[in-house]
DNA sequence: TAATATTGGAGAGTAGTACTATCCAATGGA
DNA sequence: TCCATTGGATAGTACTACTCTCCAATATTA
């Protein structure tokens, strides 16, 4: 197919298209004469991969590039894959140094961890995320109660069993490549959203 | 206390201070004379939950200013705050109309929270994003499993019932409203990073 | 008291992200 | 033949969140 039906059937503009090309978001379709190229049924598979990224979990186009490199690389196993995936949805920053606050953040995240038996690597970023919430809350004057970080790792196990046992190893890797980013992506969101769902009902019954 | 003070306290830099005052994020220090204003605790604090809702929860500072707005407003109810807080937080975006892919999610959605029975309004910009994550897995070809979500939601319904049982109606009213805030935002961001956590454990247990 | 620093206030400038518009020459289709 | 489309490149735009510079009026300090 042309770009013009590429944009059409995808609903994205022609210009983003091309930019998405030149960005390298894209790979270029076969060149068929000098002004013309064929895309076939797996670009628009990737635009769409990539507008969904882009579009509703907000993931930077540098992390989507790197993702989709990964997404295209025959040789990484899906732990690793999965670790990628991970490290591009979640937003970067460097730890304060000399933060005593910041410090007891890392301890009390490091013994939730413990408690709970995960195994995760002390470079992960989730790990830096989830001190960082942690600390901040603490700076805040509302540092959150063992027992409720406790109550929300047991909620989020119970969600990443699913997106786990929702991966077929067995299965055709380029489609079960896609699914683990996507999962790990969307269902993010879907989780984000159900929780506040959650908590307005939950609120209406007590006080509203 | 004057405003190097509290840049040096809050490690904003005054600059940043400034522009804080400009747009109304920050108000204005008791004028002492035609070159100086003392600020109080109050601006600490304040300055230190915009820079939390900036950096962590990476909430724009329009959306920032609607939330100040409702701590402020003293008439606002627990339940109406929330609801404030939750606005702010959730991306807003329009539905797009005539798309039998997205009025299926929305089919999908509803039949989820009736068979919970989630009292929610039809409105709510979360709903609106667990439909737009619905109809965007399904564009991707990996429509999520009913079980999944319900899963999923039983462990959105977890962490909220710590989120509301947090809130003390009984306690003072401008300490409340910040938690209540923080809580949503920050304990978001908290459990975000948990599922990767819980993620990257399940997935070395099985494939690594 | 003189020199230096800080402040409030305003406006302009900057950096990053993600497009969007314009232009061109080379086709392609009616 | 002639008008639309394409690939390719460059420049411009919109938005957010600062950051810088300047000014005159104080404050502080030597």
């Amino acid at each position: 197919m042309r770009i013009s039906e590429l944009s059409r059937r995808s609903g994205v503009p022609v210009a983003t298209i091309k930019y998405y090309l030149r960005e390298n978001l894209l790979p270029r379709g076969e060149a068929v004469s000098a002004t013309q190229s064929d895309y076939t049924e797996d670009h628009l598979k990737r635009l769409r991969l990539v507008r969904a990224l882009v579009e509703v979990a907000e993931v930077p186009l540098g992390r989507i590039r790197a993702v989709l490199a990964a997404v295209d690389d025959p040789g990484l196993e899906l732990h690793t894959l999965l670790g990628i995936a991970q490290y591009a949805v979640t937003p970067q920053f460097e730890a304060p140094a000399d933060d005593p606050l910041w410090q007891r953040a890392e301890r009390r995240t490091d013994e939730l961890l413990a408690e709970l038996g995960w195994k995760v690597d002390a470079a992960s970023p989730a790990r830096g995320g989830l001190v960082r919430a942690v600390a901040t809350l603490d700076r805040l004057g509302t540092p959150p109660a063992p027992e409720m970080l406790c109550g929300y790792a047991e909620a989020a196990h119970r969600a990443a069993e699913w997106d786990i046992s929702c991966i077929d190893p067995g299965a055709a890797r380029a489609d079960t490549v896609q699914e683990v980013v996507v999962t790990s992506a969307l269902m993010g969101q879907a989780l984000t959203a159900l929780r506040l769902l959650a908590q307005e009902d939950e609120s209406a019954r007590r006080f509203g």
